[in-house]
DNA sequence: TTTTTGCCGATTGTAGACAATTTGCAGGTG
DNA sequence: CACCTGCAAATTGTCTACAATCGGCAAAAA
């Protein structure tokens, strides 16, 4: 008789939902992801009232998703100030990639010890897709197959808590906004280094896969960083020159 | 005029406070105390009015606080259920090690490089002080000196971000109950690691001293877990026999 | 006796109200 | 003219009240 009852428990899509999620989970979602789609910059001060109203919620859920968020690094609470975008420097920026890095070569470590044929043959069709992109010249959906390509990676390598602090770094790490869209000629150099990882998890050798992993990342550290002192000047020099020009207010509260 | 008012600008400590912690703060702060002496222990849950009553606050301070806790990985929250204290499986507790094993190597390499005679003198005394416990047969004091050592070495290599989860980990990994007192024969086997680590940095091979701290995290490991599932049957095996004996009441919710 | 159904108390989810603090501005003072 | 002082609007901190949901118990049905 129960049998029957157990054989499918898939209540609903809208019953699982309602019972899963509240509204604090909803609101929480919702901000991350215009944080880290820009759509809320960096800086930027979030006022509870107006996107409480925004959002349709009261101020009681709107509160506890910012502490969350705070939590995981994606906002800043002053006290009797308010909850502003958190912005990342690029002294931070860098321990985030050095943290990467050993992160990262322990998941080559793993992986060459512990992938499947199958697993192996989708990160495989992966790089292929990249260096198609690369073919194409299409920047954007190249960083978008690279950030599946390696969070795949990490998830693969099947240690949870390891796969849940590289998401959290690198949600964080896209706080730091000259990364988003690298220089298009650097993409060769990154999509090699990709086919190179490849090669080495499926040697077997540990090692070897590991310092793939590990140089891979520090040197999307340093093309990262050196294009973002590019920028920084460059801003720099056009801030100067606006400012000669129109009136010198405050850009920042 | 100013430079009389700049000279101290230390207001009072209980300016200072009311300043900086609102009551989330507090209750965050406190109750993360209490979870990590094991006051509330693992799986214990977390009733709001009641809580709130006890810590003299209202419910709405209290579930900011609780949010907080969740994206630590102190407590789990479930949709209309409640708040629990977070148990951590012994497969967490391997990952965590694993994960800590390889930043703790960089924090040796870091290190290794970068340390100063004052630093050097300064763990040179702690480990001192941790063999003089082994010859006190002090465990407890051992234990707290043990993670004292780590988290200075940590801060010491001077990666904020990497402080920062290292020390959300131990956090977590205090979660896993049977960690926390070592079987006092281990401690001489421990402290010649430390020893070692020491001179290994002092030396300044970045090479032998991010192997002997990664080399030590993994020798916790496996006595933390070997000692777990001794412990583990211990339990099983007393539980059974009381349960031959008294009435077999569900244990959790 | 076993299972099921409907109700009740307890607890959580959300909203709104009130208190406290900050910030900007107007007006006064040296 | 620069600077300070004190008020007022806006915003955050906290509390209380109400709505929704869950778990258990008792009574009814099989």
């Amino acid at each position: 008789m129960l049998s029957k009852l157990n054989a499918k428990i898939v209540p609903h899509p809208t019953i699982e939902l309602l019972q899963t999620s509240s509204l604090v989970n909803v609101v929480h979602g919702e901000l991350e992801r215009m944080i880290l789609s820009g759509l809320l910059a960096p800086g930027e001060k979030l006022t509870e009232l107006t996107l409480a109203a925004k959002l349709g919620v009261s101020r009681g859920p709107l509160r506890e998703a910012f502490r969350m968020l705070e939590e995981a690094g994606l906002v800043k609470i002053t006290k009797n100030r308010g909850v502003f975008v958190r912005d990342i420097a690029v002294e931070e920026a860098v321990e985030i990639f050095d943290l990467r890095a050993v992160m990262d070569e322990l998941v080559g470590r793993k992986l060459a010890e512990n992938i499947s044929a199958t697993h192996l043959k989708e990160i495989r069709g992966m790089v292929d897709a990249m260096e198609k992109a690369v073919k194409d010249k299409d920047a954007y959906h190249y960083h978008l197959l690279n950030l599946t390509f390696h969070d795949r990676l990490v998830e693969l390598a099947g240690n949870n808590k390891l796969t849940e602090i590289y998401r959290k770094l690198i949600k964080e790490l896209s706080l730091f906004r000259r990364l988003n869209l690298e220089d298009g000629w650097l993409m060769p150099i990154s999509a090699s280094e990709h086919r190179l990882i490849v090669k080495a998890i499926a040697s077997g050798d540990a090692d070897a896969a590991g310092k793939a992993m590990f140089e891979h990342v520090m040197d999307s550290k340093a093309r990262t960083i050196e294009h973002n002192l590019r920028r920084q000047s460059n801003v720099a020099l056009s801030a100067s020159a606006s400012a000669a020009k129109s009136s010198s207010k405050s850009l920042r509260p």
